[in-house]
DNA sequence: CAGTATTATGACCACCTGGTCACATCTGGT
DNA sequence: ACCAGATGTGACCAGGTGGTCATAATACTG
């Protein structure tokens, strides 16, 4: 998938290199995204690409694994949560989601591309390793919750996952793209107010599921 | 925008011309459209097209239009909603944005590609078009329903909105796109069962809102 | 029917893509 | 110094794009 000698290159020029590949992938999406354009702004030459990676659909799974990683790495940092009730704990993950908006813009914008873009190879399966990573993270935290009787046991975990789920990727999303944000304007306001923004909206969904 | 032609075209060919264009927009989004593609799918030359819109950004536009008028329709249609309580009427924007999906689910991925593609021309003013319908619609009911006690003022419209919001595309991009339920199977499962999960989660928020 | 207006055609253009490969350069070991 | 392996290069290829325009065909009116 990826060749030795990339492994073997200089961890700038891996890094050059992967920096223009997700800029364009990014931007553009896996289709419209041009090798051309990730070799010239990795200042390397389109055959040595090649040496590097099979193909574009190669480099893209490589880019986007990287994505993954970055995503569990950014929630594991998040801390220690088994102290925490379940919508701290929810609420420690959207910081999380925050943070990797903030240091890896580029590598969420992947991912939102990845969301709707068709003709990308293997998406759905690209989408499960997030998603899954998603529903394994939550799952126990809200059957323990439900155990715990933190929150009400006639609403399946399924259903409590999806609507977290909606609300944070939209809360990142809006964060992310301003005009996602139905305005509230995520994007220009201090951590402070984003702060009483996500509380406000965990307390109702808190209140609803309690 | 539109040519005199395109207007005094048959209604056969028009609709063919459409059904092409949408097609290949809600597959492939603004940027990977082939215009030659669409003008085989219509049987029509490529210069009959340059004819009936501008360029390809006109018909893009044109095509957009559509789907704004499609979406205000069909949310009108839903009824006369004056006699309903909020959730109710939130309900039943739902079920329009189910109907929608049902009967023109290429127009429906033509929007998603919208939301996270870049260089679309205009995109934000195009997705403003969509968002603003929304917000019209779902603020005055709101406010109304604050102003009668039906749901608490302490949490701000936009955010009501935000969460209405988030929670319903989410609903029918599960509904449209497996991958994106989050486990709930929406787009497997006959109506009554849908029914009941947008009743569990409308009565969660509901529960947390009142 | 002739003239005019309207509609339709598709070859062509400059530009772009992902992928290939003959050739070139560099590095390390003997 | 020589050789083998590793790394790098960029012109080339077939295929595709949006847009243009000279030409052709059709429809309408007097």
């Amino acid at each position: 998938m990826v060749s030795k000698t990339f492994i073997n290159l200089s961890e700038d020029k891996k890094k050059a290199i992967l920096q223009s590949a997700v800029q364009e992938f990014g931007r553009l999406g896996y289709q419209k995204a041009s090798l051309n354009s990730i070799v010239r702004g990795a200042s390397i030459s389109k055959g040595s690409l090649y040496q590097y990676f099979q193909n574009k659909e190669a480099l893209f799974n490589y880019i986007f694994e990287q994505f993954v990683l970055l995503v569990k790495r950014g929630v594991q940092e998040a801390g220690d949560t088994a102290a925490l009730d379940f919508f701290s704990q929810v609420r420690q993950v959207f910081w999380a989601g925050i943070r990797f908006v903030d240091y890896f813009p580029e590598y969420f914008q992947v991912y939102l591309k990845v969301l709707f873009e068709a003709d990308v190879p293997g998406r759905e399966n690209l989408l499960a390793k997030v998603h899954l990573f998603s529903s394994e993270y939550f799952g126990p935290l809200c059957r323990d919750a439900q155990a715990r009787g933190e929150i009400r046991s006639d609403i399946p975990v399924e259903t409590v996952i999806f609507m977290i789920d909606a609300l944070i990727s939209r809360l990142l999303q809006g964060y992310a793209l301003s005009y996602l944000d139905s305005g509230l304007r995520l994007g220009q306001r201090d951590k402070k107010d984003i702060s009483d923004q996500v509380d406000m909206v965990l307390e109702v969904l808190k209140k609803g599921l309690v």
